[in-house]
Formats: structure tokens, C-alpha cells, sequence
RNA sequence: GCCGGGGUGGCGGAAUUGGUAGACGCGGUGGACUCAAAAUCCAUUGGUGGUGACAUCGUGGGGGUUCGAGUCCCCCCCCCGGCACCA
């Protein structure tokens, strides 16, 4: 008996897990493959994000474990982070209780998706026996100066009341809560990801199992950027202005030079006039009186000389200058960059053209600058050369004058992984007023965070008044030191969690090497594109800091990577705010986890947004219904016989069959694309339920036909329906789990078809079809083809020139009118 | 502005290597079953014309290559995502 889906899949999911049917040991001797999900904020509930991501990823192990590979797919949960405070502030409760509730309600949520997870992995980023090892890493990256403390302008959320790293402002706000971030000096942690910015940047050409789009992203976040940094004396004074290009070749085109209003520097070989404007103009920056887009500028009074020709040029403070980027001072060359060429405009600063456009170009220096191509004029030895040409000559000049040399920058900046806040790791550093930063002594470690806190708003963070925390004693001299009570950027767990599941447990070593040579990198890393910039990028840097430290020998932690689209619900994506969220358990309530798995995966193809709509629900809700039925119809069809020839309907069913396999397994494991699987799947079930009726007496031919499908449809349905699979496989005798069945096999010999249709075009358009044997002689399908009479109708009005059979396909007659 | 991805029926989406455009599902229409409804089953469903066989138009717009173009090339329009004073 096929049970209603409420209590089939209760049952499923219990037996499932009574036996560990996921769990997998990893040192077999199969083939293996590992199939990861970007695991899940506990926020209080799974949302339809979460269901679409961990319906491919389920689907993936479970086709892969059918197809006799041991599938590690973990689950755990990404534990540290803000929304705990905020849920403490507001319930009054600590904000570990609370996301420990949060788990075990989440938890309970995939459990009832049923989900092939290895629960005997899962793990929890704010258990101390995780973040341990985290501390530990940490110290190996302080010993080999890989972070390091420093006091910067840090970007500083009001609302979160913390730093932000860079990535982690989008468009000026903060990644998290929207508010608008601002600059502070501060001191705080930095990890050195731009000592990487090479390796992660070369990297990503390996990466060819990633999608374009976040490669590309990366790319442009890394920034790299090739040029020239030149030395330009400062008249009068003891001191250089250094400046950043990349077009060295326009050296001969400068006529003013500007630096950043931020840099103080330069302030005491200011006239005073001029270093009273200067502070005004930065007090109106900080204050944020000066617009993004907007150039205002004041001269510095400072003259520079240029280091090839001698002549001197004004230094203006300008707002367009970028204090973080380069030297915070820039050529300007008003000519040839558009920037400079608006502020030359505003200020009335002379413009000196040093390019030639081609000359079909009717460029003029009143109107813009000119940034393209050209040949060299006004520029002293380069006059007539192609400005490409010009580059790398007056680099080779400014080198041999020992003015200047060849420099790569980056956009990048290190990873400032300080937060001011407590619901994350402790940072295992202990500052001493006699002895500096001293590192907390390895046998030392956890540093545990106290859980038994009070968290109150605006009250900054509660380590820092916890006496029993921050007091200590320091591990050097003996006196009494305090601990840091800053904690470490949530991202830092994330970009190693993937390694951790490999040995969950273990005690002495955040990751077992040997473990991670067999397993890693992961085969299928599925997730929201979100986090191409964020934590895509940490974990490849994290994964080659493990690597430099020892732990690992790899390079690249994620193979393939599918990024899912967002699910859209009325032309939105779903969220609170937007009052169109539907709840994953409401769902599974009304209609099953099958049928909320198989919509999500049928609807779009996984890169896509998904339209979240009802209707499309039932429809799956009445396919599977189907399944049932023609299922049963088909069992009680096979208790009984007739004789007599095959029927129509039949004849074709057994190599449908195996189109369909052929076509599933493809779609799945080449394509990754769902939808046109499951169709597959519903196109068979039309095709049988045509066949089968109401439950026809069948001959031995249909017979055998009929309990094929029986014995295979279970298996196919099987990675996206899995517990009405294992009702269906129970159903018809299957031995043991569907779950650890073999995924069919399509016979070649079986894909052929007796005849085939073709379409026959005259002048490329259909004007009939005709039935074949597949593979007929060319000569014979063009006889079929002639003598079909629409096809002759259209012949008899031409004279034939041409034919072009495509085997099995088509055929195509070309005819001249005459 | 630059980079990336798109634009196909009423809707979600198929079309894998240049070879039958619209698979599959939703929705619609007609019918069967029923006292009736629901559920289910069957048929039909891109537009236009035609009783029909068929014809004709049709993959954002315009041009091109080809026996043949949703797919390749050129120009343009629109949408989504990312970056954006990065020197």
C-alpha cells in the first residue's frame, strides 16, 4: 500500500536515520565525490532560499550515491553573528540559547524535507571545539605576519555598531542592515589577503567549472592594475611627491598635480593661506559636505617639478583623489583622463595635449579628454611614436633616471576581520603594558566566550565588561594584562567549515591531511551568488593560508561551483518586508516535502530566479498523484495476462524507457539542470498511463514492459522525490533503501527507434513528413522525400538543385524557380 | 560609463553541435464520469485565414551569412546583476 505523504514521509525520514543512511566513511576505497551546501545562518526558520539551495544539493548526492560514489554531504550551521545580539537585546535571552534553539528548530525543518545529510558531521561555528582551531590558524598567521594590528580608516557601521571589512560595504552601505557606513580611525586586526592578491587573481583561470559572472567579479574586486610609480621633487622643500600610473606614456602631457585631501603629510611645507584651505576643504570632506561625484579642489601652494622636463606644476588637493589607493596622489594629465580633464575644466588649469587620435577622429581638447590611442606629439623623445610604444619608453627613462620604477597595485585591501562585538570568536591576544600584544599560549586555547551574558542596546559589547573575561595575567611577564574583547569577522569561520567536516571531532588539528588530499576540493559547491566577493573569496584565501601554515595541500577549495538563482514571489524576491514569504513548512504540510522539492526544482533551471507560484505547486502535488496511481493500475495489470498482439500504445514504452533514463542522466550530471529532468520524467508517465489505462490485462511482451517501469521509475524519481521513491520501491519489492538502489542504465541498443519521423522542407521550410528506418540509405530517404505529394507540389513548380539529407533528422530540397 | 547575463505563447520555461520553435508544467476551452460539485480521465490550446487538406506570420527591432538561424556576424532598443572618481 502506497501511504498518504504525511505519514510516508515521517516514516522515511525515521527509518532513514535509524539506520545512518546517509552517513558515510571516508576512507573507502570507492570513487568519491563531495557535494556541499553553503550551510545556513540559524535565523529562526529555513526559508525558501534554503529549500531551493539543499534541493539541488540533495539531488546531486543522492544521484551520485546511486551511481555507486560515496557522497559526503554535510550540514552544520554558520552560528556566529549579529542577528543573536539583536534577538538578545530584544528577548531579553543570551544569545547563545537563543541560537541554539534556533538549530534545533532548523534542524527539525530539514528533517522534514528529508535531506541525505551525514547528521554524524554536523557542526556549529560558535562551539568552543570549533573555533579553537580557528584561534589556532590565527596564531599561525601572526607568527608568519600574515595579520597583523594596525590604526586605519576603517569603514564603521552606526547601527551595527562595528567595522565593516570592504567587501562588506555594498554601495556605501552596510551589507547587512542598510545603513549608511562611515570612515573612523581605528586600531584593529588585519589579515594580509593582498599578499594573495596575485595568486587569488591567477587562480581563478583554474576555476573553469566556475560561472563567468563571479570569476569576473572577483577579477574586478582583486583589481590589479599595471604602472609606474614616479617621484616628482617638490619645489623648495625637502620632500617628493610620489605618485601612481598606468599611463606613464602621457608623463609629457602633466600640467598640475593632486593629492588627497586626507593626507596630512605634506601639511608643514604649506604656505599658511594654503594649509588653512586645505584643512578646510578635509574638515568638509569628513563632515560629508562634499558630494561623491564632485570635484572641489584648492592649491597647496606646493610646486612640483617634473622629473623628465623640469617644468613646474601647481599641487591642488583635490576631492577626487583617493587617500586609500595608490600613494593618495595622482599626475594629472587633463588631456588625456577625463577626470582630470573636469577639473582642469572647473578650476581653470591648463590642458596639454600629447596624443594624436587617429586622425579620422574629430577629438577636441574643449570638449573632453582623449583616453584612447594615438601617436605621440609635444613629448620630447617619444614624438611620433605609438603611444603604446610610448609607454613602455618613458617607464624604461623614468627607471633608468631613478625617478620612478615599474609597480603592480590592487584595488584589494586586507581583511580587517576586527568586530566590536560579542556574539562571535574571541581573538586569542592578551595586551600587556609592558610586554605589547602578547599571543594567548596555545595549550591555552579555547579562548572561550562566556555564554551566561546580558546583552543590553547601545551598551557596546558585554566582553568588555565582563571582569572574569578581559582581566588576565600576562603570559610572558606574569602581571596583570586584559584580553582583547574585540571578536573575529563571522566570515572567518565560514572560509574553513568545508575543511572541518572532513574530521568534525578531532581534537588535535582543525583538518586531517590526509583526509583532505583524498577529498578535497569539494566536487559541487552550491549556493546564492551574494557571496562571490565575500565569502567565495575569503575561503580561497583562507584555503592558501592553511596551505603556507602546513595544514593541507591545496590550493582551490571549491571545483565546481553552482550559484542558484533568488526565489521571486509576485515579481519580488521573498522577504518579510515585502509581506510574500511562504513558509516552507506551511508547505510541507499542505503538500509534502516531495512535492515542494520537485516544484522548486522543475520551475527554473537552478542558475535562474524562481516565480514562486501556488498553482505550479498543485500541478506537482497532481504528477505525483499520478505516479501513485498509474503505479498501482500497473501492479495490479501485472497479476494478470492475456494473449493477443502488443498494443499501440505499448509498443514504443520500453525504449521511451530508456530515452528517458539516457536523458535524465545527462541532464543531471553534465547539465545540472533539473527541470528538463523531472519533465523527462512526467513525459514517461504520460506515455505509461496512456499504456496502462485503468489497469489493462497485458501479453508478455506488454508484461515485461510494464515491470521494467515499475522496477525503474522508483530509482529515477528517486534523488528528487525521495521518500514517495522509497514508498514506490517498498511497494514493488525493491530490496533494501532506493536510496542505495543503482541508478538505471540506458541500453544503446535499446535508444533506437524502429521508424522515425522526419520533416522534409523545400527551401527550408516543412512542406511534409515522412517515416523512416533510422540509418536508411541516403538515396532511399530522398526517394520517400520526393514522392511525398505536398513535397512533389512544390517540387514541380522549380527545377531541384539541391539536397541536403541530414541523417534521421531532416531532409531539405532546394529548388530555382523556372 | 565599463564588465557579465538575458529578451521565445496568456504565465513558468524547453529547444544539448546551425537542422521539425514552443518539450514539460500552469492557465484556458470542450467533453466523459456525477443528481450536482470536487477529484479524476480524454481531447484541444502561438497569431491570422480556411469546414478541411493546407497556407501565412511568428523567438526585442533592423540588416547580413547559410540549402536552412531562437542559435553565427554587424548595428540598435530594452531588462537584470556586478563594478564605478581605482589614477
Amino acid at each position: 500500500m502506497i501511504r498518504p505523504f504525511a505519514e510516508r514521509e515521517a516514516d522515511w525520514q525515521q527509518r532513514w536515520e535509524a539506520e545512518g543512511a546517509f552517513n558515510v566513511a571516508l576512507d573507502g576505497d570507492r570513487a568519491h565525490m563531495y557535494v556541499l551546501e553553503m550551510f545556513p545562518y540559524p535565523s529562526g526558520r529555513i526559508h525558501m532560499g534554503h529549500v531551493r539551495n539543499y534541493s539541488i544539493g540533495d539531488a546531486m548526492a543522492r544521484y551520485w550515491r546511486m551511481r555507486g560514489v560515496d557522497v559526503l554531504h554535510p550540514i552544520g550551521w554558520d552560528a556566529f553573528g549579529m542577528p543573536a545580539e539583536n534577538a538578545a537585546i530584544k528577548h531579553g535571552r543570551p544569545p547563545a540559547e537563543w541560537t541554539y534553539e534556533n538549530i534545533r528548530t532548523m534542524r527539525g525543518q530539514l528533517r522534514r524535507l528529508g535531506f541525505s545529510y551525514d547528521w554524524s558531521r554536523e557542526i556549529a561555528t560558535c562551539h568552543p571545539e570549533y573555533y579553537r582551531h580557528e584561534q589556532a590558524v590565527f596564531l599561525d598567521m601572526l607568527e608568519r605576519g600574515l595579520a597583523e594590528r594596525r590604526k586605519t580608516h576603517v569603514n564603521w557601521c552606526d547601527h551595527c555598531e562595528t567595522v565593516l571589512a570592504n567587501e562588506q560595504v555594498i554601495d556605501g552601505l552596510c551589507w547587512r542592515c542598510d545603513n549608511e557606513v562611515r570612515q573612523k580611525e581605528m586600531d584593529g586586526w588585519f589579515l594580509r589577503i593582498t599578499a594573495y592578491a596575485d595568486e587569488l587573481l591567477e587562480g581563478l583561470d583554474t576555476l573553469d567549472e566556475w560561472p563567468d559572472k563571479v570569476r569576473t567579479m572577483q577579477r574586478n574586486w582583486i583589481g590589479r592594475s599595471e604602472g609606474v610609480q614616479i617621484r616628482f621633487p617638490l619645489e623648495g622643500v625637502d620632500a617628493e611627491l610620489e605618485i601612481f600610473t598606468t599611463r606613464p606614456d602621457t608623463l609629457y602631457g602633466v600640467t598640475y598635480m593632486a593629492i588627497s585631501p586626507e593626507r596630512t603629510d605634506l601639511d608643514q611645507w604649506m604656505p599658511e593661506a594654503n594649509r588653512a584651505a586645505v584643512a578646510e576643504l578635509r574638515q568638509r570632506m569628513a563632515s560629508g559636505d562634499v558630494a561623491e561625484d564632485e570635484k572641489v579642489g584648492v592649491d597647496t601652494g606646493l610646486r612640483a617639478k617634473h622629473p623628465l622636463t623640469g617644468q613646474v606644476v601647481p599641487v591642488w588637493a583635490a576631492s577626487f583623489v583617493l587617500a586609500e589607493y595608490g600613494t593618495g596622489a595622482v599626475m594629472a594629465v587633463p588631456a588625456h583622463d577625463q577626470r582630470d580633464w573636469e577639473f582642469a575644466r572647473q578650476y581653470d588649469l591648463p590642458v596639454k595635449v600629447v596624443i594624436d587620435p587617429a586622425e579620422s577622429s574629430a577629438w577636441s581638447p574643449e570638449e573632453s579628454a582623449w583616453e584612447g590611442a594615438g601617436t605621440m606629439v609635444d613629448s620630447g623623445p617619444v614624438n611620433g611614436l605609438p603611444n603604446d610604444e610610448a609607454w613602455q619608453k618613458i617607464a624604461d627613462a623614468v627607471e633608468q633616471q631613478g625617478v620612478g620604477q615599474r609597480t603592480v597595485q590592487y584595488r584589494l585591501r586586507d581583511w580587517g576581520v576586527s568586530r566590536q562585538r560579542y556574539w562571535g570568536c574571541p581573538i586569542p591576544v592578551i595586551y600587556c603594558d609592558d610586554c605589547g600584544i602578547v599571543p594567548v599560549p596555545r595549550e591555552q586555547l579555547p579562548v572561550r566566550l562566556p555564554e551566561d551574558v546580558e546583552v543590553v542596546a547601545g551598551g557596546g559589547s558585554p566582553l568588555a565588561r565582563r571582569k572574569d573575561f578581559v582581566e588576565t595575567t600576562c603570559p610572558q611577564c606574569g602581571r596583570a594584562a586584559r584580553r582583547e574583547t574585540d571578536t573575529f569577522d563571522t566570515f572567518i569561520e565560514s572560509s574553513w567549515y568545508f575543511l572541518r567536516y572532513l574530521s568534525p571531532r578531532d581534537t588535535e588539528r582543525p583538518v586531517d591531511p590526509d583526509l583532505a588530499r583524498r577529498w578535497m576540493p569539494v566536487d559541487h559547491y552550491i549556493g546564492g551568488v551574494e557571496h562571490a566577493v565575500l565569502h567565495l573569496l575569503y575561503s580561497r584565501f583562507f584555503t592558501r593560508v592553511m596551505r603556507d601554515l602546513g595544514y593541507i595541500e591545496l590550493d582551490e577549495p571549491f571545483r565546481h561551483l553552482l550559484t542558484q538563482g533568488m526565489v521571486i514571489k509576485d515579481g519580488a524576491k521573498m522577504s518579510k518586508s515585502k509581506g510574500n514569504v511562504v513558509d516552507p513548512d506551511d508547505m510541507i504540510a499542505r503538500y509534502g516535502a516531495d512535492t515542494t522539492r520537485l516544484f522548486i526544482l522543475f520551475a527554473a533551471p537552478p542558475e535562474k530566479d524562481l516565480d514562486w507560484q501556488e498553482s505550479g505547486v498543485e500541478g506537482m502535488a497532481r504528477f505525483l498523484g499520478r505516479v501513485e496511481r498509474v503505479f498501482t493500475r500497473s501492479l495490479h495489470s501485472l497479476e494478470q495476462r492475456r494473449d493477443g498482439e502488443t498494443r499501440e500504445a505499448f509498443a514504443d514504452l520500453g525504449r521511451q524507457l530508456h530515452v528517458t533514463i539516457d536523458r535524465m542522466t545527462s541532464d543531471i550530471e553534465k547539465r545540472f539542470q533539473f527541470n528538463t529532468a523531472i519533465a523527462a520524467l512526467m513525459e514517461l508517465l504520460n506515455a505509461w498511463s496512456l499504456a496502462i489505462g485503468e489497469g489493462a490485462e497485458l501479453n508478455s511482451d506488454e508484461a515485461s514492459t510494464v515491470r521494467e517501469l515499475v522496477e525503474t521509475y522508483p530509482r529515477l524519481l528517486a534523488p528528487f522525490a525521495p521518500h514517495l521513491a522509497e514508498e514506490l520501491w517498498q511497494v514493488a519489492g525493491g530490496e533494501g533503501f532506493v536510496a542505495h538502489a543503482s541508478w538505471p542504465q540506458a541500453d544503446p541498443a535499446r535508444l533506437v527507434a524502429e521508424r522515425v519521423e522526419i520533416p522534409v522542407q523545400v527551401n527550408g521550410k516543412v512542406r511534409g513528413r515522412i517515416e523512416i528506418a533510422p540509418g536508411a540509405p541516403k538515396e532511399q530517404v530522398l526517394e520517400a522525400a520526393r514522392s511525398h505529394p505536398n513535397v512533389a507540389r512544390y517540387l514541380e513548380q522549380g527545377t531541384l538543385i539541391k539536397e541536403i539529407v541530414v541523417p534521421d533528422k531532416l531532409v531539405n530540397l532546394v529548388v530555382r524557380n523556372g
